[in-house]
This record gives C-alpha cells, sequence and structure tokens, in this order.
RNA sequence: GCGCCCGUAGCUCAAUUGGACAGAGCAGCGGCCUUCUAAGCCGCAGGUUGGGGGUUCGAGUCCUCCCGGGCGCGCCA
C-alpha cells in the first residue's frame, strides 16, 4: 500500500472513531514541500470545520491525538492541517512493493482498455516541420504514452490536408521554381511558399519534364500538386523519424470527401437548425451560443471550408469508436476548436468526448536574439536540423519542459551545452550513474549478473536503509504515479520533467555522500533502492520519448 | 475595438488545480575529485508573484478594473 493509501486509511478510521462526519469526495492528501510538516499531510480539517462549527486548528488536534495506525509514527496538528510522518519500515515496504511491481510501476488501470486518439502535428504538407511543429510532435507523442500508462488503447493519429487553396498556391508555387530551373523569370505567387526547399525540386521536375509545362494550366496543377504533395510528405515523413515519432493512422481530407461524411454531417446540421443561407454560402449559428461570428460551412461556390470539413472529421472519429480524442494544436486554432466543439454539441456528441491540448509558438533564443517563423515566407528553421545539431533527446526534452500553455522560450546555447547546465543531461546522467554502479558491482561480484541479480534485490533485506536521503529517495520514487496521472489527465508532460529533475537532485547528492559498493549488507539494500530509482529514471524518460543512457 | 492565452528572482520557468514561510536551473560569489563517471556535490546572495480593489479561515491560483505582451477576429488552412 503506498503512502497515499496508507494515509487515506489512517484519517478515515479516525473519523469514524471519532464519529465525525467524511468529507465529500475523496479524503485530501498533500505532499508537504518541508520536512517540518511531515511526510504527507491532510486539510481535512478545514473542510470538516463548517460544518462541525469548529475551528480548523482544534479538529486537527483532535484528529492528532486520536489518530492511531501502525505505519504513522507521528502526528501533529499544525495550523489547522493535520501532519503525519511515516515510520521508516513503512516506507522500505512501500519500496519493496515498487521493486516487485518493476516496469509497471507507474501504469493505473484507468482507461480500461478504451480506445483513445491523439491527433498531432497534422502539418499540411507544404513545407518541411519547423521547430513550432516539433513542439507539438513531443508534446502528442509523450501525451500518447502517457495516456497509454493509464490504460487507455491509443491510437496516434495525423490529419493529412492534402487539399484545398494551400495546397493549389504550393504546387504554383513549384511551378514556379520550375521555370525558374529551365531559365525563365517567373515569380513564386504573392503568399505562396517561399522557401529555398522547392528550389531543387523544381530543378529536378525540369531535367525531366523539360518545357512540359509552359503554362500554368489545369492540368499542370493537376501534375504538380500530385508531385508537391508527395515529396512534402516523404519530407515530414523524414522529419518525425528524426525526433522518432511515428503515427498509427494518416488520415486524408480527400478521403472524408470521398465517403460523403461532409455532405451527411452538414445535412444533419441543417435539420437541427443550426444552419442558415446568405449570399448564397450556408453558416453555422454559432452566435446564438455565444461564440464571437458565424462561420461559413458551405462557400457560394458549393465547397465545404476547412470548418465543415474539420466537423465532419470529429463526427468520423467518434464512428470509429473512440471514446476520447485529445487533438494537439496551436494557440491560432482556439477559434475553430470553439466552432467544432460546438457543431458536435448540436449534433449531441457526448460533452467529454473531444478535448484540445492548446500550445503557444516556439521562439528560438540563439545568438542572433529571438527570430519569429513563417513556412510561407520561408523564414523557418527546419526540425531536422535542430535535431541533426542537438539530438533527438534534447529537443524533446525541451519542447516538453515547459507547461503548454505557456510561450516556448527555446535556449539554444543552453540547449547545446552537455554539462549539468543542460537538465536533459542533468536527469539522464542520474541514470548513467545508476548503471555505473552496477556494472560495477557486476565486475566486482557484489551482484550477479541479470536474471539472478535483479532476483536477489527483489529478496533483499531493505532495513539497512535509514540514511533520510533514502528515505527521501523513497518518498519521490511513491509520488511517481500520480505524477504519470497528472500529467496526463492536465496535458502537462512537463510535470514529468519537473519531477524527474527534483528525482535527480535526491540522488545526485546521495550519490555524493554516500558510497554503495563494498558496504556489507547494507550494499544490497541500496542496490535494491538504485534499481527502483533507475527503473522509474527511465520510465519517466520514456514517456517522454527520450532514452535513458547507460553509458555518457 | 471584441474574444482567448500569458505576465512569478537579472534570465528561462515550477508551484500537488484555493493551502503552510512562493521553489528549481542558469547567470553571480565562495568551497569540494588517490574511493561506484566532477555531464556532479555543498554553501551564500537574489521576490511587494505587472498594479489597484474584491471574495475566502487562507489567493501566484477565483472575480473586477487598469498596464504590458502573444494569438485570433477570411467564403485560408
Amino acid at each position: 500500500m503506498r503512502l497515499e493509501a496508507l494515509a487515506r486509511a489512517a484519517v478515515a478510521e479516525v473519523l469514524k472513531r471519532l464519529s465525525l462526519p467524511s468529507p465529500p469526495g475523496e479524503i485530501p492528501l498533500e505532499r508537504p514541500d518541508k520536512a517540518e510538516y511531515g511526510d504527507i499531510s491532510s486539510r481535512i480539517a478545514f473542510l470538516l470545520a463548517k460544518e462541525l462549527k469548529r475551528p480548523p486548528q482544534e479538529i486537527a488536534r483532535d484528529l492528532a491525538g486520536h489518530i492511531s495506525h501502525p505505519d504513522l509514527s507521528r502526528a501533529e496538528a499544525a495550523g489547522g492541517f493535520l501532519n503525519l510522518y511515516v515510520r521508516p519500515e513503512a516506507l522500505r515496504r512501500i519500496l519493496g512493493e515498487i521493486i516487485a511491481e518493476g516496469e509497471g510501476y507507474g501504469d493505473w488501470p484507468l482507461g480500461g482498455g478504451k480506445p483513445l486518439q491523439v491527433e498531432f502535428v497534422s502539418s499540411n504538407p507544404t513545407g518541411p516541420l519547423t521547430v513550432g511543429h516539433g513542439r507539438q510532435a513531443a508534446l502528442g507523442d509523450a501525451l500518447a504514452n502517457l495516456f497509454s500508462a493509464l490504460g487507455w488503447e491509443v491510437t496516434r493519429e495525423y490529419y493529412l490536408n492534402d487539399e484545398g487553396r494551400q495546397i493549389e498556391l504550393l504546387a504554383r508555387s513549384l511551378w514556379a521554381r520550375y521555370r525558374q530551373a529551365l531559365g525563365e523569370d517567373v515569380p513564386v505567387p504573392e503568399g505562396g511558399y517561399h522557401g529555398d526547399y522547392l528550389v531543387p525540386i523544381g530543378e529536378e521536375l525540369a531535367r525531366e519534364w523539360g518545357d512540359k509545362y509552359p503554362e500554368w494550366s489545369p492540368q499542370a496543377a493537376e501534375a504538380f500538386r500530385a508531385v508537391a504533395v508527395e515529396r512534402m510528405m516523404a519530407m515530414i515523413r523524414e522529419d518525425l523519424a528524426a525526433i522518432g515519432v511515428s503515427f498509427d493512422v494518416w488520415s486524408r481530407e480527400g478521403d472524408l470527401h470521398r465517403r460523403g461524411v461532409v455532405r451527411e454531417v452538414f445535412e444533419a446540421l441543417r435539420e437541427r437548425g443550426a444552419v442558415y443561407e446568405k449570399d448564397g454560402a450556408y453558416w453555422m449559428r454559432s452566435t446564438e451560443y455565444g461564440l464571437s461570428r458565424d462561420p461559413v460551412l458551405i462557400r457560394s461556390d458549393g465547397t465545404p471550408t476547412y470548418l465543415m470539413v474539420d466537423i465532419a472529421y470529429h463526427v468520423d472519429k467518434y464512428r470509429r469508436g473512440f471514446v476520447r480524442v485529445i487533438d494537439v494544436q496551436g494557440a491560432d486554432h482556439v477559434e475553430e476548436q470553439q466552432q467544432v466543439k460546438l457543431a458536435l454539441r448540436i449534433l449531441g456528441y457526448p460533452e467529454g468526448f473531444l478535448d484540445y491540448c492548446v500550445h503557444q509558438f516556439v521562439t528560438l533564443k540563439g545568438r542572433e536574439g529571438i527570430e519569429r517563423m513563417s513556412t510561407r515566407r520561408g523564414k523557418f528553421l527546419r526540425l531536422k536540423d535542430l535535431v541533426d545539431e542537438l539530438g533527438r533527446d534534447v529537443v524533446r526534452y525541451f519542447m516538453v519542459r515547459r507547461r503548454p500553455g505557456a510561450h516556448l522560450v527555446f535556449d539554444l546555447e543552453l540547449a547545446r551545452k552537455t554539462s549539468m547546465e543542460n537538465p536533459v543531461y542533468y536527469v539522464q546522467y542520474a541514470h548513467t550513474r545508476i548503471a555505473s554502479i552496477f556494472r560495477e558491482a557486476e565486475r566486482s561480484g557484489e551482484l550477479p549478473a541479470a536474471p539472478r541479480g535483479p532476483e536477489l534485490l527483489r529478496a533483499a533485506d531493505l532495513s539497512p536503509l535509514e540514511d533520510p536521503d533514502e528515505l527521501s529517495l523513497i518518498k519521490e520514487l511513491d509520488r511517481f504515479p500520480d505524477v504519470v496521472r497528472n500529467a496526463a489527465e492536465s496535458y502537462g508532460p512537463h510535470l514529468l520533467c519537473e519531477y524527474l529533475e527534483g528525482l535527480a537532485g535526491v540522488f545526485h547528492p546521495y550519490y555524493n555522500r554516500v558510497r554503495v559498493l563494498g558496504q556489507g549488507e547494507a550494499t544490497t539494500a541500496r542496490l535494491a533502492l538504485l534499481w527502483a530509482t533507475k527503473t522509474v529514471l527511465a520510465k519517466g524518460l520514456a514517456l517522454l520519448g527520450v532514452s535513458a543512457p547507460e553509458v555518457m
């Protein structure tokens, strides 16, 4: 039984024994940040104060005076809080349970194997992935990992927008590059894609096709669009491979049209009275529901807007059996998100079905200062170049280290450092140091190699663990599953970074001060503790898509 | 102008979702390697949480008004 369960049982028991009411919901518990507030504490007295018409401090004192549990050494009332101190034996028993759970430690059965989708990146195939998409790739993948750990059957999906005006512009831009390669002075269209990446493709087409398309025509549009989309997708796949993200499903906009989903969902909205006609177009009645404007669903030329397709896409997701969908999107899509959610509400889909993880943009802080990026203007840093320079681990870690809702300033100089200043290495190095101890233990014969070594650790006598840092380490390890759950449910993988840096921050001083090998009985106990620490570090890093190296 | 997000140490950011005296890492200063990797450890200094008002036993967190920044306000995606 973990710390919280133990404390909850103790508090529930004393409430019952003193015939006090239980608060609605669970008994609140916190991990105090100061040692003088105990190992775990509860603000329950504040919750009972109103009902009992007694001051919180008095209630807390009552509870502290009467609480009794074999695993608690002490209970104090301070400022209305009930502070509990756990016996070292109980902590050591918890460590034993963590070791027994092994790799599965940190997982939850909450999702019950139900299908959940994380849709992310979904960048238009109009250019390579930029640093901004990198944040989304890292974020989405980490969330997918986290929800898998919560027991959901997770699908990673990329929505591919292979039709529409932006693609038209892309094709036109590529055609211009093609003409340029043939020595003609055709400019890239206004608002088109000015990045260099189209230049070599234009040259290639010039060699291959010669002067086959001297004019911009429907035939040219067709040909250049097909090549452009195909080449851009190849580029994007390359970028995703570089950062180590892969998708289970690639869905295409064109597919939704062909299957008639778009038309059908539009009709459904119209039947619900959510649509009106004006200026030859069809609009959704959004202002009636408090949104700031009515958007167009079907243009006057009869083609559906991006929003209309997006709504249909989400209906389709529901029909495909997902019980929960999380879309990772940039802050520039918030209005769109409100419109989609509203449409789903009108259509009667369950409220919690669709959720958005909205993230702010990334700016790069290098020597030249902070730069803004734009794919269309060709002013951006390709994600792959950044990964090639810094490594996948650094890029991934930096991208998820901040709360998604906050702007991310990517500090290139810090990221380039291979020292303690770089938080990724700080965490990874803790893992490496432990690995090193195990290598040394095997070499010196203090611990046999796997599988016998781990078996011995599972059966180890943990009673020599009484150093305060050792007990702190156990308390940190005990928190891990809660961090995983919280990081997933609040869409905040950065909480995992915080945790891992904290865990490494307990380990490093301990390592520096306390010798593990050659300490007789204590050695096996310490190896067991470090085994658990190493497992949690590795698992935490894995959830973020970052490696846990044995050697650095 | 309207809507959404943000403002915390010199810098980059946390803060268990309303809890205790607001915490880290850089940058600054001073110490620690013949012992499992110094990519490390220890110590010092650093704050009116943008500002005012309000709700609450209790506010960085909720409400309100200012100030400053970002994003959006297309029959683009």
